[in-house]
DNA sequence: TGAAATGTTGGGGCG
DNA sequence: ACGCCCCAACATTTC
């Protein structure tokens, strides 16, 4: 029967290596192969605007290696298979399931349907290492901390599969001549700032498996202490690719594996672990994503403080390391780590503005923006989370600058303004010897910002809000 | 996957 | 030789 009329719908699985679904596809017949961008404004489909540009080349990427077979649309998906499953007589379709709490709905709606009009589903896990719900407490209960999660649940789980063959389909390609076009889903912004922030990658499935080894071959060996680094090459950099994809996170797990076992490759591996622990959260709190899991935080004095939002979004607010790692944001569309939770504790304990306007503002700029990651890094950093740094643990970005970027290069690379100040006021130049600031022609408040608050107070007041939310409490 | 305040200890300078 | 102070270095506690 290998004249059957296959659909596999590409979602966050833009690759030909290890997708079980598109094997699935090819053993069935011939593989029409489609992507379906839903733009309608239900919960958060629609994706940040640098994750969109990403997505853009991506797709390109794919279309390429599907000899241009890849069919593009935009709008509803039952719309749009409607018409293609009477158009080309198809009898299955295959996707990769996703985890996000809207597509879980969107599907059940669409397997009905699909069902009702009798064309078979084929659908397959290849986003998690471990079926979600598979991972439990001996009481039946989903995990709330990390390390019991990943070291009782994941590890004494099955192993995760192994990455399945490439699928070779040259010959089993349909051509569909009524799709839309990967130029007509918009993704690529006008005006075009995403060129600057497209300079720091390489796009596609290809290119990824590269990445992949010579993280793999190169930088791992030191990736328990030079993962911290922000100025180091030390992280994987790869969040990009597992999000859209490109590498399937079974691919990556068993290709670390491989490595020697030691600290730095457990390390490694542990941060994988994380991932599945926020997807774990995602599925069994859908309000993630909005919603404080510790409710008590609903009452959290939040302030609305617009200028400093918009300090914090463009860098500007006077603290080097904070506006080092929100200007790495802005211009790569990426952010170290550790920056991240710097940046974070900043928003959230310093400014004492609300985690969701810091994870909006992550999820449009961030080409690795992912849902579940996302919230739970917020909710994890400002503390209203289940497995959650303590509200009270701010971090002093004068003190991460000293520690984590020794020698200042992260910070001068990207508050070039502050370029030949001594490393001993790198990370808090208002307290250089007026002196040197002008021998410099560094002008506080002119040339670079003032401190938009004072570490110092501004500490103080978080603890106290916190503090009074407790006593409001009981 | 903090930081600051507070407590403790031990060595050296010095009367 | 001794007690005293100072303070760095480390440990513990608290937010």
């Amino acid at each position: 029967m290998i004249d059957k009329s296959i659909i596999h719908w590409f979602q966050k699985d833009l690759r030909l290596t290890d997708n079980p679904a598109l094997y699935k596809a090819t053993t069935l017949g011939r593989v029409l192969p489609i992507y379906i961008l839903d733009d309608s404004p239900s919960v958060r489909d629609k994706i940040g605007d640098a994750s969109r540009v990403w997505l853009h080349h991506s797709l390109n990427s794919l279309n390429d290696s599907l000899d241009q077979s890849l069919a593009v649309f935009k709008g509803d998906p039952i719309d749009i298979l409607s018409s293609l499953i009477d158009r080309h007589a198809i009898t299955d379709v295959c996707w990769n399931i996703q985890y996000e709490p809207w597509c879980q709905k969107r599907d059940l709606k669409i397997i009905k349907w699909l069902e009702k009009k009798n064309i078979k589903i084929h659908l397959f896990n290849s986003s998690l290492l471990w079926q979600p719900d598979s991972i439990k407490k001996k009481d039946g209960t989903p995990y709330k901390v990390f390390t019991p999660f990943y070291k009782r649940g994941c590890m004494n789980s099955s192993i995760p599969e192994k990455p399945l063959p490439t699928v070779n389909l040259t010959k089993n390609l349909i051509k569909c001549e009524t799709h839309q076009g990967i130029e007509s889903l918009n993704l690529i912004p006008a005006p075009r700032w995403d060129k600057m922030m497209m300079n720091n990658w390489s796009v596609g499935e290809v290119r990824a498996k590269r990445l992949l080894s010579t993280f793999l071959k190169e930088n791992i060996c030191q990736y328990k202490t030079g993962r911290d680094l922000p100025a180091q090459l030390y992280t994987s950099r790869l969040s990009p690719y597992i999000h859209f994809g490109e590498l399937s996170i079974r691919q990556i797990w068993h290709a670390a594996q491989q490595l020697q076992a030691d600290s730095n490759t457990d390390c490694f591996l542990s941060q994988l672990g994380w991932r599945e622990f926020s997807y774990n959260l995602l599925l069994h709190n859908p309000d993630l994503p909005c919603k404080n899991l510790k409710s008590k935080f609903d009452l959290f004095p939040w302030s609305n403080n617009q200028d400093h939002l918009k300090a914090w979004q463009r860098g500007q607010t006077g603290i080097p390391m904070v506006d080092a790692g929100m200007r790495e944001l802005w211009q790569t569309g990426y952010m170290h780590n550790r920056l991240r939770m710097i940046v974070g504790s900043f928003l959230v304990k310093n400014l004492r503005i609300d985690w969701r306007k810091g994870e909006r503002w992550f999820w449009d700029c961030l080409v690795d923006a992912d849902l579940a990651n996302n919230s739970a890094g917020w909710q994890w950093i400002a503390g209203c989370g289940t497995d959650a740094s303590p509200y009270f643990r701010i971090f002093n970005p004068v003190t991460q600058g000293k520690k984590f970027d020794p020698e200042g290069q992260y910070v001068r690379r990207f508050v070039p303004e502050l370029k030949k100040i001594p490393l001993k006021y790198l990370f808090s130049p208002w307290e250089a010897p007026k002196s040197i600031l002008d021998h410099l022609g560094i002008r506080l408040g002119e040339n670079y910002p003032k401190p938009i608050v004072d570490l110092k107070q501004s500490r103080l007041e978080a603890l106290e809000a916190f503090s009074s939310l407790k006593q409001n409490v009981i």
